[in-house]
This record gives C-alpha cells, sequence and structure tokens, in this order.
DNA sequence: CCGCCTCGAGTTCT
DNA sequence: CTCGAGGCGG
C-alpha cells in the first residue's frame, strides 16, 4: 500500500472522528471527549491537510473557518416555497382558527406539534447524497441568497450525513445567535468602536449576511431545524412529529422544548408556560408555533397565499416596541450627577405604558448615537425596567438633534465638571437645591433612617416651604410649622412626628449611610460603624487609619474625610446630636447583637476576676476579636495586674488602655 | 497593570 | 436590574 493511500485514510478517519464530536457536542450537547482533546484532533487535521492540499475536501471539518469573500449572493430558487405564518394574539383567535381548520378537515380528531417561534432567520438547506450542498435565506419566500459557505461555518450544521440516508431532501430552520454569544459580541463590539447590533435577531442577519465567510465564522451562530421535506429514495415519517425525530436522528438539531400536544387545552397551557418562562431560553421567541401533526391533513388544508393553513402563530406579547424620542431630560442625582433620561411618546410595551426611560450617561447615548427625534425601539425584557436599545436610522428626517449635556446645572445654574476618567457629569454646586432634595430624600429612605410617610411628594413640600433646609432640620420639626403645608391634617401630622421621633433610635450604621457620604452605602456604613463605634471617632479618623481598615481603599477614605472637613456637615451632625440619635453605638440599644464587632482587644497582666480566656471569650461573644500581640489593628489593651512590654507598645501606637474593672463595666453593659 | 468581584447609585411602573 | 467605580489578588 503506497504512503498517499494510507494517508489519505488517516485523514478521513479523522474527520468522522471530529464530525462525530462536532454532532455530539453541537447537536445533541452531550460531548464525549475534552476540549483539548478535541482541539488536539482537528490541530493534527489542519496539519495534514496544510502539508497534503491537494487532499483537502470541501466537507472537511475544518472547512467551518470559512473560505474566501464572495462579491455578492447567487439567487436560489427554492423547489418549495417558504411560507410565512399566519398570527393570532389571543385564546379567541386561535380558538377561531382550531374552528376553521376542524370545520374545513370535517373532524377535530388530529394532534398539533407546539414549537417556538424563535426569532431569529428562516434558512433553507438542501443535501444530495448525504452532503450539504446549498443554503439558502427565506428572501421573499419564493426565491433566497445563496449563503451556502456562511451556513457551512455553524458548527451545528452537518456537512455529510452517514448511514441509511434519502439521496435528495431540504431542511429547514432557524438560525439565531444565543442571548450569551449576542451579549459577549456587542461587548467586542463596543470595545472596537463598531455599532451595536439591536438584538439577536438582527445579529444573525448581519452575520449570516457576510460577504465574507471569515467573519461568520466568528459569530456565534446557531441553529434549530423545524421542517424537512422534498425526500427522495427513501420512505418519510407520516407525522410532523416523527419527522422531527427523524431528523435529529439524522444528526440534525431539533429543539428540545417541542411538544406533541392532543388537546386545544394542551396548547393553551403550552403558551402559558412558555410566556413565563421566556426568558430562562437561551434565544429570543417571540410566540408559538402550532402545527397540525398529521402531513395527510396538513395536504387537504392547504395554503391559502403565502400562509399555510395548517400552522399558526401564536404570539407573545411584545418586550420590544418603537415610539419617538421627544425630549431629553437631566435630573440631578443626590451625589450632584447628571442623569439624562428619554421623555418617549407612551407606547405599550410588554403590557405596560412606557414614557420615560433611563438614559444613563452621556457616553452612552453618543455610542448608540440616540437624537432627539430618533423613533427609537424600546425594550422591555424579562427586566421590568425599559431601555432604549437603538434608533431606527432608516426612519431618519434630518431634523433629529444630537444631544449635548449642559454646561450648567439645569437646576442651581452652576458649573458641571467632568472629572478625567469618570462617565458621570457632575454639579459643583454646594447648595444646588436638586441634591439638596435627594439627599434628604435618600436620608428618610427605607434602608436609611426609615421615616414612614415621609416620602417624595412630602419631602419636596417640607423643602420647598423652607421648613427643612437639611436633613437635621427634621428633628425640629414642630406641629405649629407643619400645619402651614397643604393638605396635611392633624393625624397626618402627629404620625409623622412620631415617625420622625422614632427614627432616632437608628443604630449609628443607618445614620452614616443615611448623611450621605460619597461611596458609602449600607455596607460600608455598616464597617464603619462597627470599627469605629461613634461617629466622632469616625469623623477623627485620618486616611491611614481609614485605609487600615478591609475594604477602605484611598477613594473612599479621602471621600469620609472630605465630608468632615465641611462646615455644613459638621453643623448637620451637631445638630442630630442635640436632637439625641444615637451618634455613638456605646449607648444604642439596636446595635446591641454585636456590638464590639470590629474592634480587636487584647490583653496583658493577670486579672482578678476571672481567667484570661474567658475574658477572651465574653469578648468575642459581643463580637470583638482577641489578639496576643498589639498591633496597629489593636482597638483596646485591657490592663491586669504586671502588665508586661503590651502596654508600652499600645502606649506608643495609641491604643486605648482600659482597666479590668472598666472591662467588666463594658461586659456587664452589652452581656444580657 | 489587568481582570474579577463586590458595592454604590440611579431607575420604571403598578 | 445595570453600569460604573473601588478594592484587591495575581
Amino acid at each position: 500500500m503506497d504512503n498517499l493511500t494510507e494517508l489519505r485514510k488517516h485523514i478521513e478517519q479523522l474527520r468522522e472522528q471530529i464530525n462525530y464530536h462536532n454532532m455530539r457536542y453541537y447537536s445533541l450537547d452531550s460531548p464525549e471527549i475534552s476540549d483539548s482533546e478535541y482541539d488536539a484532533l482537528m490541530v493534527e487535521l489542519i496539519r495534514l491537510e496544510t502539508e497534503h492540499p491537494e487532499l483537502v475536501s470541501p466537507d472537511s471539518p475544518t472547512q467551518r473557518v470559512g473560505v474566501a469573500p464572495v462579491d455578492a449572493f447567487g439567487t436560489i430558487t427554492h423547489d418549495i416555497p417558504m411560507l410565512s405564518l399566519g398570527n393570532v394574539f389571543d385564546d379567541a383567535e386561535l380558538h377561531a382558527w382550531h374552528k376553521r381548520v376542524s370545520g374545513l378537515l370535517g373532524t377535530s380528531d388530529y394532534t398539533f406539534v407546539c414549537e417556538h417561534k424563535m426569532d431569529g432567520l428562516a434558512v433553507s438547506l438542501v443535501y444530495e447524497d448525504g452532503q450539504f450542498v446549498r443554503g439558502a435565506t427565506r428572501g421573499n419566500g419564493l426565491q433566497g441568497e445563496d449563503i451556502t459557505q456562511n451556513l457551512r461555518t455553524i458548527r451545528s450544521i452537518p456537512l455529510s450525513l452517514h448511514g441509511n440516508i434519502p439521496q435528495k431532501f431540504e431542511v429547514r430552520g432557524e438560525v439565531y445567535i444565543p442571548r450569551a454569544g449576542f451579549k459577549k459580541l456587542n461587548e467586542s463590539r463596543i470595545s472596537e468602536g463598531q455599532p451595536l447590533f439591536a438584538n439577536p435577531r438582527n445579529a444573525a442577519a448581519g452575520s449570516l449576511r457576510q460577504l465574507d465567510p471569515r467573519i461568520t465564522a466568528q459569530r456565534p451562530l446557531n441553529i434549530y431545524f423545524y421542517y424537512g421535506l422534498g425526500f427522495t429514495g427513501i420512505d418519510v415519517p407520516s407525522t410532523h412529529w416523527d419527522m422531527l425525530r427523524y431528523l435529529k436522528s439524522l444528526g440534525f438539531r431539533v429543539n428540545p422544548n417541542n411538544a406533541l400536544v392532543d388537546t386545544m387545552n394542551g396548547v393553551k397551557a403550552y403558551y402559558q408556560l412558555w410566556l413565563e418562562k421566556r426568558e430562562t431560553l437561551d434565544y429570543d421567541a417571540d410566540g408559538i408555533v402550532i402545527k397540525i401533526n398529521q402531513f395527510s391533513l396538513q395536504q387537504q388544508l392547504g395554503s391559502v397565499g403565502r400562509e399555510p393553513r395548517w400552522a399558526i402563530a401564536y404570539k407573545f406579547p411584545a418586550t420590544q416596541a418603537t415610539t419617538r424620542l421627544l425630549d431629553i431630560g437631566i435630573n440631578v442625582g443626590r451625589t450632584g450627577s447628571l442623569n439624562p433620561y428619554a421623555v418617549l411618546e407612551p407606547v405599550m410595551v410588554g403590557g405596560v405604558r412606557v414614557k420615560s426611560a433611563a438614559l444613563h450617561n452621556e457616553e452612552d447615548i453618543q455610542r448608540k448615537d440616540i437624537r432627539i427625534g430618533d423613533t427609537v425601539i424600546v425594550q422591555r425584557a424579562g427586566e421590568v425596567i425599559p431601555e432604549i436599545v437603538a434608533p431606527v436610522t432608516s426612519k431618519r428626517t434630518g431634523k433629529e438633534k444630537v444631544f449635548v449635556m449642559p454646561k450648567v446645572c439645569p437646576v442651581c445654574g452652576s458649573e458641571v465638571l467632568k472629572l478625567e476618567g469618570e462617565a458621570m457629569v457632575r454639579c459643583t454646586g454646594v447648595a444646588c437645591p436638586a441634591q439638596a432634595l435627594e439627599l434628604l430624600k435618600h436620608f428618610v429612605s427605607r434602608g436609611a433612617m426609615d421615616i414612614r410617610g415621609l416620602g417624595e411628594s412630602l419631602s419636596r413640600s417640607l423643602f420647598e416651604a423652607g421648613l427643612v433646609r437639611n436633613v437635621a432640620d427634621l428633628y425640629f420639626l414642630t406641629e405649629e410649622k407643619l400645619e402651614r403645608i397643604d393638605g396635611l391634617a392633624e393625624k397626618s401630622i402627629a404620625n409623622l412626628l412620631s415617625a420622625i421621633e422614632k427614627s432616632k433610635q437608628q443604630p449609628l450604621a443607618r445614620i452614616l449611610f443615611a448623611i450621605g457620604i460619597r461611596h458609602v452605602g449600607e455596607e460600608t456604613a455598616e464597617v464603619l460603624a462597627s470599627h469605629f463605634g461613634s461617629i466622632d471617632r469616625l469623623a477623627a479618623a485620618t486616611a491611614e487609619e481609614l485605609q487600615e481598615i478591609p475594604s477602605i481603599g484611598p477613594k473612599i477614605a479621602q471621600s469620609i474625610i472630605f465630608f468632615f472637613r465641611q462646615e455644613d456637615n459638621k453643623k448637620v451632625i451637631d445638630k442630630l446630636r442635640e436632637a439625641n440619635l444615637k451618634l455613638s453605638s456605646d449607648d444604642n440599644i439596636a446595635t446591641r447583637e454585636l456590638p464590639l464587632s470590629g474592634q480587636e482587644f487584647v490583653i496583658t497582666g493577670k486579672l482578678n476576676s476571672f481567667p484570661r480566656h474567658m475574658a477572651e471569650a465574653r469578648l468575642r461573644a459581643l463580637g470583638a476579636s482577641t489578639g496576643s500581640s498589639v498591633t496597629k489593628k489593636t482597638t483596646s489593651l485591657v490592663v491586669g495586674a504586671d502588665p508586661g512590654s503590651k502596654l508600652d507598645k499600645a502606649r506608643s501606637l495609641g491604643v486605648t488602655i482600659i482597666e479590668e474593672h472598666e472591662l467588666l463595666k463594658l461586659l456587664e453593659k452589652y452581656e444580657k
């Protein structure tokens, strides 16, 4: 046997192996070998084919990387037209369809196959003698574009089939981009400065229509097959359901969520199920497709125009809609950030009337190229919050206006500042009313001081009436003052005052969160409260001391120091103290659970009342940690009889030193 | 210095 | 929920 024949055989074997594992991995989602083992096979094949280009065959798995570009797509006439589907939008219309069909057939003794109506691109593939020879887009239904080379790059499309196969047949399926892949694709497009795809469908369409298949090969395209036809040289199944199973047995990827259903109630249940669960799918589905299972009945029904009578789409309420962007407004946040939002012509999306949407920041608007006056696609997918996906550029009239961030704060007129490397533009006004009001709203909110009955509108009224200029003013409100507010009855006033009174008991962590130090949220406030135990100790801390705390870095440290340096803030804190808020957790009942957490105690010398390990255990039970030597992290040193060198160390580090009787007092105070 | 993770801030509608 | 920013480990 000569060398070349042997090599040819080896290459053929490799291809078969790779094709088999391709099918396991891409079509059946159940790989048998690891990715690296697979890669090794592929590398070997590429090496052999590079060395012997004459042995490269068009169905070789190496050819999926895409061949050289074409000038234009050829036209392919579909042997059997690719029909579109009629739509129904509610149960009544669905029943009307069922009734019509049953009437035409003279029976309602048939079954249904339910499938997802995937939001992708319908394609048609022709196989001859087990080889994939031709693939086309749907086009106008009669003629489509020849995208054979692009389809070859999709891994789950078998290039050649084995076993007892039809001489010739056609399969149809839906090409799509999985959601995860779509997200990644758009992310990489951002970093490459390319325009974003509005949705996975557009991305799939754009990818399939690449003239250069090498680009298509890099897109995460996938496909589900849902139809087989035009078989020659073999007996075909007599129902659609069996056809799907047959396609699967040939190695075509078939959607596992398809269902065979006996009754209309089953159809409705399938619809309801996936209406609720559609967000869990890794592709967009805009409805379900109901097909009459028996081919003989399908034939009997035939088509009207371009729509078969034997199938219907039952659409989900749209999660995307287009509407006009009337204007772009600006909100000023608590931190002074200027937050643009879209003013939309109200539109129904996913069953809700949407009239505004957040636009995050200026860059976001520019990247998406959204202009005032544009027709835009609004989305309200699984998430409740609407967003603008993209403008519909084809609807531009030329009168649209590009948005520019104002140079001054729209509320107080102060200059705005965009810091180097930051996305947000900020108002520099120290006394900006918008910021003050937002801070007030934040202060009374649920996670902060939790003052019930003081919502958005009352906050605004109090602020505008000049009764509350800063958050501390809340604690000096009186009945007489509140009577000046319109629409505030006696009972409401009493409730409000009692809610304010109650909030005085909020623990230190809540207060630290509520006063609105930049970069100090709930979590960090908790850390600071348990570490320092009082607002005064926090205010006195240096940047170094702050940064020693885990999760506190230079930025947060700087922000805290900046906050406490401001005269206005000092005044507010003094007034809060005057109002008897718990600015120190020492006298705070609400922090009882772990009053000493964040503190580290070290004991030196001999204790009289109990052994050292007992003292340490009791301290730990209160949330403190205990150490054996004095370090920068030590917060208190307990001094017993005959103290050692730890005392000197503690003095040099400025660690709080307490005596045994003070420790006892401390323990008694917190233990119960 | 980069990538990963967590936290902070802002947001819509019923 | 999403995006940006800060902290931190490799």
